[in-house]
DNA sequence: AGCACCTATCGACATGGGTCGATGTTTTTC
DNA sequence: GAAAAACATCGACCCATGTCGATAGGTGCT
């Protein structure tokens, strides 16, 4: 289950799976991840972390960290019986330097 | 009011603005507008040209623009009958530096 | 083996939001 | 004043999707 980093999702895609209150909350967390509540001193933050912070059913949070990994902006790495995410730099990255075309845009003023 | 951009949208309703097809086809628009098919020489995009563009029927292009509007990464101003669009680069700056906050997370290379 | 735990999938339900037709408001033009 | 054009608002429909319970698949522990 390897995660397929190489291909570009589409830029909407992405926007689309970090425009969700939930998921948006997963993704901070994963930038500051708390103390695992699951497991002390693990190298991740795995699913069942998720549940305790996002307060939701595991299936909900199974379904929001599917939605992350297909757009490219998490990847899940099982071990033993635990999934840990980690955030895809990269993608946060290409979403940026699209963003900074329409930053860059009223800068130019039709002569 | 016409342009409350002073008030700061929090970044999910400005992200949520953006992660639509139709509203990401009318930024992308705005940041190439091509002449304008109802004022040749206009010094902005109004909404019908949007419904040109976007092939939508008129009320669904004004509630589009009225979100964007909303999200303050447009601005709306009213020239007589028409409506002028104009994108608003310091929003985008603002979710630029968000997302920044992800690219430069704790990137851990697999060995 | 048997059990407990984490995760993925399925099915069903409810809500949100995109879409359009009809209508109202404002402004320009004749 | 009347007509036309651009835009906003309203109401309704319909699809996408977030949510959960039930269930299945996998893994580690005793």
């Amino acid at each position: 289950m390897a995660a397929m980093t190489t291909e570009a999702p589409d830029t909407l895609v992405r926007l689309k799976a970090i425009a969700d209150p939930v998921r948006w909350k997963a993704l901070q967390f994963l930038r500051e991840p708390a103390p695992s509540t699951c497991r002390p001193g693990a190298a991740g933050v795995c699913g069942c972390d998720f549940e305790v912070v996002l307060g939701l059913a595991q299936p909900t949070v199974s379904h929001h960290m599917k939605v992350l990994v297909d757009a490219g902006l998490v990847t899940g790495e099982k071990h033993g019986r635990w999934v840990f995410y980690h955030l895809v730099p990269e993608a946060f990255g290409e979403l940026q330097r699209e963003l900074a075309t329409f930053a860059s845009a009223a800068a130019e003023v039709p002569a």
